[in-house]
DNA sequence: CTGAAAGCGCTTACAG
DNA sequence: CTGAAAGCGCTTACAG
């Protein structure tokens, strides 16, 4: 049961009559400050590690090489959400995917609780994802100076999803989510809809700021009356039928859902009114549809590549380990528009005539 | 931005003015080889690991034979398996609920295709765990070599799931296959089926097996005739609708599908000739049916405890690092019957008389 | 109760 | 073209 020990260089070395540094420069081939090796020399190592089994340490190579090939996968919430499974999931199969194919491995930061603090980077103001070589951060993070001070401290980082830090310049992927809301808005425009309201959390997150700067760019880009983007900030609560009716009655034909849960409140006034859609309004989601049920409703909405800023967010970083000197660097990927059948023509006003 | 210095435990000491070998004692703890340290020194260096911002290095811990506070999560298949998403996942969730309450790091092991050769522990014939305290291996394990090594190198692994392993005796959490498939059958005994058809696949990995002796146990157990259950080893092609037909026409009332595909086989046939269950006969599956649709069919099955099997893998990791001797560590969750509409009483023989 | 030193297995400047 | 040596950042016997 007791480890057996393994050859090691030294073993090799001796065997072969060269010292240990031909043995590394033999296997790692000539490099930056390798030694010169002769074509006999090295047909003696090969040959020593061969009869020996020799195989280097890749913890040993590690430690001696200053990188440890560990990248770091960080999140803000739980990494595996049982309620958002959805959400995480799929940036987690991209990151993955993208660590095997360039040989890395990940290490999950799972014990980040400290007493009533939630997840945190720094835990007794150290750094925890020093361990890694470089670490993709993920989630919303409830405090900015975190990542802000990662930046201070020079730590390779990528963020996903696009971040404003204050004195700082984070790396991140990001999904266009101006663009994808602006697919949305050109999408109603085009089946009549003129007044259009949005309606948004009291958030201020920039995944959500994004959102609102979309749709008022679209306005403008579409041609139609500012005037008629109508943006309100409400709880999930404050979707009432009364609310809805004088949105209606003011006018507007259709509604942009910042979430889902906006969505389903804006459902349920309908019902609880006597309304429905999409005969009396029209309705989009400003992402994928996942909460809370498996199967998603076919709403109009747009599609977030997760997996795909997943997997970038990695590249990204691994190219920011390359070469620090080109931070900060950034991707933004497109969203695809997903119609659906929560939207449809703009009602007529008024009672049709007979 | 240039990255600052890492603090060293050689920065630590000197700050506190002690040497490195308290520091090393002072975080890990009194342990075997340790030095004696007082209080007051202890103080001073948890001070200035504080103000350094110090972090031990997993990479040098390992080398020097210590332990690092990381542990391992090794898959026989991709980690985060787009098509069995549903599958790892409760695992994951149950060991990084355990990891972050037990203040452990998680590595995922990902670059580990070769060329060809699949997701190996092994690569070049070094450990990869070994970077880890230990690990928790999951999926099925094409090579029943590889933990068998793992078992020789003396390095502590849980194995989700059962497993036999030539010449070592894993550590392993299970669910109990054997009670569930038990419940299943006592189930359809009571609705009155006597004659019971169990269709297999040709794998024979322990976690079948155990179905498979479940199955033959209960017959003994409920007193029925063992004739009565019929055992089949079949592809998903081989259901046909004669083949059902001739299993009914000799008396079988009740099928078994070792999983999904074979149930889902099971009702193509049925469709193809003529018959409808559970009017002309029950099934069940044996675990839960989760492919590849996310709103899983309303079929008798028997529940599995992954999260909570996740859950006890890593904590019998941890008493195994406390105590290596205890080995082999070993428990069988049981699962829970889910009753469901593919079952009901056995059908009466014959044409009903008039 | 505490410190100085060896050693884990490599890589990489640095002399010859 | 090649070797001896320092060093990566720790842990752990071993002296005091």
């Amino acid at each position: 049961m007791s480890r057996k020990r393994r050859p090691t260089q030294v073993d090799v070395a001796r065997q072969a009559g060269v010292s240990p540094a031909v043995v590394s420069t033999v296997l790692n081939g000539a490099g930056r400050g390798s030694v010169r090796v002769g074509p006999e020399a090295a047909a003696r190592v090969r040959q020593a590690v061969r009869e020996l089994g020799y195989v280097p340490n890749p913890v040993a190579r590690n430690l001696a090489g200053g990188k440890n090939r560990i990248l770091g996968v960080f999140t803000f919430e739980s990494i595996f959400p049982i309620e958002r499974r959805n959400f995480y999931f799929p940036f987690l199969i991209g990151v993955e995917a993208a660590a095997e194919e360039r040989g890395y491995d990940l290490l999950l930061f799972t014990s980040a609780s400290g007493p009533g603090s939630g997840r945190r980077i720094y835990r007794g103001g150290v750094n925890r994802l020093q361990l890694t070589d470089g670490a993709v951060l993920l989630g919303h993070e409830p405090d900015k100076s975190e990542p802000a001070r990662l930046s201070d401290d020079g730590f390779p980082y990528v963020f996903v999803g696009r971040r404003e830090l204050p004195g700082a310049e984070p790396s991140y992927v990001a999904a266009d989510y101006a663009g994808g809301t602006g697919q949305v808005v050109t999408y109603l425009a085009e089946l009549g809809h003129r007044r259009i309201a949005y309606l948004g959390t009291p958030s201020d997150r920039e995944a959500l700021r994004d959102r609102v700067a979309g749709f008022e760019r679209s306005f403008a880009a579409l041609g139609l009356d500012r005037a008629q983007a109508v943006r309100e900030r409400l709880d999930p609560d404050d979707v009432t039928p009364d609310r809805l009716r004088s949105w209606t009655d003011a006018g507007v034909t259709a509604f942009l859902a910042e979430n889902d849960i906006l969505a389903r409140s804006l459902l349920a006034a309908a019902d609880a009114g006597g309304f429905s859609a999409p005969r009396d309004f029209s309705f989009a989601v400003l992402g994928d549809p996942l909460e809370p049920s498996d199967d998603p409703p076919d709403w109009t909405s747009f599609k977030i590549p997760r997996q795909e800023m997943g997997r970038q967010s990695l590249e990204v970083l691994l190219d920011l380990l390359e070469d620090p000197s080109r931070a900060p660097l950034r991707r933004v990927l497109p969203c695809t528009l997903v119609p659906g059948a929560s939207t449809d023509r703009a009602p007529t006003k008024g009672v049709m005539p007979t």
